[in-house]
DNA sequence: AGTTGGAAACCGAACGTTCGTTTGAGTAGC
DNA sequence: GCTACTCAAACGAACGTTCGGTTTCCAACT
């Protein structure tokens, strides 16, 4: 029942690696040293090798970044409540601003083969669950859209300026200010 | 005196291919392909190989953002103006948003050792270069720092929803609402 | 309770390929 | 003839992948 090794925590570990190395620096050597496993057992959890992992990891990250940060936009209680939970989701999410984002790591080298449309999907859907929330808080929809679009983008840019600069304060900064800039301050 | 192959053309031609494929997924059988030279050729030019390359791309493409855009603050004319002609500047620079910022790419996988500190110098100093601009035309400091912060945070993350999306629309939105974040719009 | 069979998990060793790098021998231009 | 430049070919190392065989586990059957 119980597997030796478990697949979540497996594609986790998996997650970090890619995360921090990106597509093309990940090497197999270096995941199994990680996970503590041999190459070969970890073809065994992924037969379609490396691309199976880097699917596997983007699906895992994809489905935790819906379930813990989208949902709260969906929540009880009024509407900032719900986006200050988001913007606490999105805080821990990226660990403080020390975790990059598949998007962009993703959107380099050898990855984007393969993840091009789920990336192009990934801003969408992420950009347009905000708007909807805006919009049906009243929000008109352009201005929802392209508050929605500005705090994803400065997001992502938060991440860019923390991992060059080692100093996570611009994105916790982004990070508090971004209900008040969703409702209009 | 005219060599064969011009040494800034050579360095911009390998700079395209690390800005888009990571310095990981940068291999020089792909390089020698694209600029028509062979490896050996590749060495004559960079005798520390793929890394002194990289060195070269990047201080090539550091020494352009300083003239280009950096270069625009600095000039003549009322403030808003210069913000202007930088924001347009930049607009070039980045190619409309189809072109990805080496200090997003450089600072994933194996590029980090080596540029980590580079880069961390090269956003403190876009930044406080955009804050020192403001604080002379009499901006507060403290109020300079964030808006010059958050307008970088801003360009590196349209550039990376523009990666992902293939949708350049919003980095060009970002683009012309500089000016007025910086002023305080 | 003890044995057994088969699937799941695992590993070391090797596969062929590609990597970044080096060698050595050229060719072009002053 | 010297310097700058180019190339094809080969280098060992590392790459992603595959192979054959071992260990672990659990359900089913004595």
């Amino acid at each position: 029942m119980t597997p030796r090794t478990n697949a979540r925590i497996l594609t986790d570990t998996i997650a970090d690696i890619f995360v921090r190395e990106g597509f093309d620096g990940t090497s197999l050597n270096y995941l199994a040293n990680q996970t503590g496993l041999g190459k070969a057992s970890l073809y065994h959890h992924f037969p379609g090798g490396k691309r199976e992992m880097a699917v596997a990891v983007y699906d895992r990250v994809s489905a935790t970044f819906t379930r813990e940060v989208l949902a709260r936009l969906a929540g009880r209680g009024d509407l900032e409540l719900r986006l200050t939970r988001m913007a606490q989701a999105l805080d821990r999410f990226y660990d403080g601003g020390n975790r990059a984002c598949l998007i962009d790591v993703f959107s380099i080298g050898g990855a984007r083969e393969g993840f091009a449309e789920k990336l192009s999907e990934a801003v969408s859907y992420w950009v347009s669950s905000i708007a909807r929330t805006l919009c049906e808080a009243g929000v008109e929809k352009a201005t929802a859209q392209m508050r929605a679009e500005d705090v994803v983008i400065s997001i992502e840019g938060a991440l860019v300026v923390a991992r060059a600069t080692g100093n996570t304060e611009p994105f916790r900064r982004i990070i508090e200010a971004m209900p008040a800039r969703l409702l209009g301050g």
